[in-house]
RNA sequence: GCUCCGAUGGUGUAGACAGGUCAAGCAUAUCGGCCUUUCAAGCCGACGACUCGGGUCCAAAUCCCGAUCGGAGCACCA
C-alpha cells in the first residue's frame, strides 16, 4: 500500500464503542497515517430497530478520545436516495428483482437451488413493485428487493441475497420518510464504491460478505477496493451486548457507558489507559487472520511502561488496624513522589510522639509476635502483644526485613473501586489534595484518581 | 451438514510471499538472581513453540498433498 489510501470505520450507531472497536479504529487509523490519506467514519444506521440517537455522538467522541483522526462523516440514512437509485439500476439491468415470498419460503427454495415465482419477471414489472415496496404499499415482511445471483452457488448463503426489505421501525433520524431500508450488504457495497475506498480493513466475520457485496461490484462494472480480514478476537471473561448494558444502565446496575466494570472505550480511558495503548496493542497484534484471545497481561503492560513514570506514589491503606507505637518518636518525613524521578517532588508526613497509626489489617495479622518490620520511610517496629514499640536499633536491610505502609490515625478515609465489580475501602495519604490523575498506590497498584467522589478507579498492577 | 479461512512456547507476535544466515527472534507471564526504604519500575538469567503424516528438494517453520484441530458465515442484524 503507498500513496493516497482512502479508508473507513463502519460502526452501527448502536451504543458507543467497545475493546473490540479498538482494533479496527486503530488499524485503519494507523494505515491512513502511515501511507497517507483519508479515513472516514461511516455510520451504519439502516436498520431502524438496532439505534441509539446518542451513539451519533458519542462514537466521534470516543474515536477522538483515542486518539483516531476521522477526515470526514457519512451517515447512510441521508444516502438513501442514493440506494434507491442504485437499487433501480440494477433492477433496470435485471440483476435485481422484487421477491414476494414469505421468509421461510424464500429460504427453504434457495437451499433447493429452486427459483421462486418473482424470479423471473422484467425489469418492467420489478421496477413497479419496487416503486409500491419503498412508497409504503407493502406491509412488513412480504415484500424485499434481491440479488440475483446463482442459485447452485455451493455455498447458500451466497444464493440471491436480499438487498432491501421493509423495516417496521420508526427512524431515529428520518422518521417515517423511509419504510423500505438496504441491507448492510448493499449499502456497504455501494458506498465502498462511492466513497472511493482503496483498501478495507474488516473482521474475519465479514468474509461472506465481501463475496456477496463482490456481485455488485461485479454487476456495475465498479472496481473494487482491497479487501483484508483479520482474525476475530476473543475477549476473556464475559463479553457484554450493547443492549445488555443499556439495559443495565436504565435499571441502575451500571452508572453509565463509563463504569468501572464496562470494557467501553470510555470506561476505561476513565480508569486510565492511555489511548497509545490501544494503538501499541493492536499494531502489534497485526492483521493476521488466525483468531486470537486478547491478552490483559500484554496490555496491562504496555500500559504501565507509559504511565509509570508520571505516577505519583501514594499511601492506601486497605481494611486499617489502628495501632499505637510505643515510644515512637515524634518525626516528620519527606517522601519523594516517585523513587525515580525526585524532581516530581516530595510529599511530608508527620506523626506525633507515640502515635497511633494505621496499617493494613493483613499486614498487622501476618507479623508473629516479636517479629520487626520497617514502616517505610519512618522507623522500625517491633510487634508487642496489640500495639508495635520503636526499635532502638534502627539500621536495617532492605533484603531481609519486611517494608510496610502505613498512614497518620487522622488519615481520611476513600475508597477504590474495581472492575470485577468489588471496592476496597479504607484510608488515604492526605497529600491525595496534590494528586491529579492516575497515581500509583504502594504496594496496591495503579489507580485513576476521582477526587469529587473521593475515591479511584482501579487500573492494575 | 454446506461454504470459506486459519494452525510458531501459557498468552501475544517475528520469520513464510522471494526455501539455506532459524538447533527459531521479541514481548508478556512464571521462576531465580541483582538493584531498590513499594508486592512498581529497572538490570541479568532460566523456562518454554514450528499440530500430525506424506511429498518436492542438496536443503522445509517456510513450497505441495492429506489428516486432525480451531474459527467465521450460512438472518427481511451490522
Amino acid at each position: 500500500m503507498k500513496g493516497h489510501v482512502v479508508m473507513r470505520l463502519a460502526p452501527s450507531p448502536s451504543g458507543p464503542l467497545h475493546l473490540g472497536h479498538t482494533r479496527m479504529a486503530m488499524l485503519n487509523d494507523e494505515y491512513v497515517s502511515r501511507y497517507g490519506g483519508e479515513l472516514i467514519l461511516r455510520l451504519e444506521d439502516t436498520n431502524p430497530a438496532n439505534i441509539d440517537p446518542e451513539a451519533y455522538e458519542m462514537i466521534p467522541q470516543d474515536l477522538e478520545n483515542i486518539g483516531v483522526k476521522i477526515h470526514r462523516v457519512v451517515i447512510q440514512s441521508e444516502r438513501m436516495e442514493i440506494y434507491y437509485e442504485e437499487a433501480r439500476r440494477l433492477i433496470e439491468s435485471g440483476h435485481a428483482y422484487v421477491c414476494l415470498c414469505k421468509a421461510e419460503d424464500m429460504r427453504k427454495l434457495k437451499l433447493q437451488s429452486i427459483a421462486c415465482p418473482h424470479r423471473n419477471t422484467t425489469p418492467e414489472q420489478n421496477e413497479k413493485l419496487f416503486d409500491d415496496m419503498i412508497g409504503g404499499k407493502f406491509t412488513p415482511g412480504t415484500a424485499t428487493l434481491v440479488i440475483r445471483t446463482d442459485l447452485f452457488h455451493p455455498n447458500p448463503s451466497l444464493r440471491d441475497w436480499i438487498a432491501f426489505r421493509i423495516s417496521p421501525a420508526k427512524h431515529p433520524r428520518t422518521g417515517e420518510k423511509y419504510y423500505a431500508f438496504p441491507m448492510m450488504n448493499f449499502s456497504v457495497a455501494v458506498d465502498d464504491h462511492r466513497l472511493g475506498l482503496t483498501h478495507v480493513l474488516r473482521g474475519k466475520d465479514q468474509l461472506n460478505n465481501t463475496d456477496r457485496q463482490r456481485f455488485i461490484f461485479q454487476y456495475s462494472n465498479w472496481q473494487m477496493p482491497e479487501y483484508y480480514h483479520y482474525g476475530m478476537i476473543s475477549l476473556p471473561g464475559e463479553k457484554l451486548k450493547t443492549s445488555i448494558i443499556r439495559k443495565g444502565i436504565r435499571d441502575g446496575k451500571y452508572s453509565g457507558w463509563d463504569d468501572v466494570r464496562l470494557n467501553t472505550v470510555r470506561a476505561l480511558l476513565r480508569r486510565g489507559y492511555k489511548p497509545e495503548t490501544f494503538r501499541r496493542y493492536w499494531v502489534e497484534s497485526g492483521l493476521r487472520e488466525i483468531d486470537a484471545s486478547f491478552s490483559w497481561d500484554i496490555f496491562n503492560s504496555m500500559n504501565r511502561e507509559l504511565i509509570d513514570g508520571t505516577s505519583l506514589r501514594l499511601f492506601f491503606v486497605r481494611d486499617p488496624v489502628p495501632v499505637l507505637v510505643k515510644n515512637g518518636p515524634k518525626s516528620r518525613v519527606m517522601i519523594p513522589f516517585h523513587p525515580e524521578h525526585r524532581e516530581l517532588g516530595f510529599r511530608e508526613m508527620h506523626v506525633g510522639g507515640s502515635p497511633t497509626i494505621l496499617i493494613q489489617a493483613e499486614d498487622w495479622n501476618g507479623m508473629s509476635e516479636g517479629s520487626t518490620v520497617r514502616l517505610k520511610d519512618l522507623y522500625n517496629v517491633e510487634r508487642s502483644g496489640d500495639q508495635l514499640v520503636y526499635k532502638q536499633n534502627q539500621e536495617f536491610n532492605p533484603k531481609t526485613m519486611k517494608i510496610i505502609h502505613w498512614l497518620p490515625e487522622d488519615s481520611g478515609e476513600f475508597t477504590v473501586l474495581k472492575p470485577d465489580g468489588s471496592r476496597d475501602d479504607g484510608r488515604i495519604e492526605s497529600n491525595i489534595t496534590l494528586v491529579n490523575g492516575t497515581s500509583q498506590f504502594e504496594r496496591y497498584g495503579y489507580v485513576t484518581i476521582e477526587k469529587e467522589r473521593n475515591s479511584a478507579l482501579f487500573l492494575h498492577r
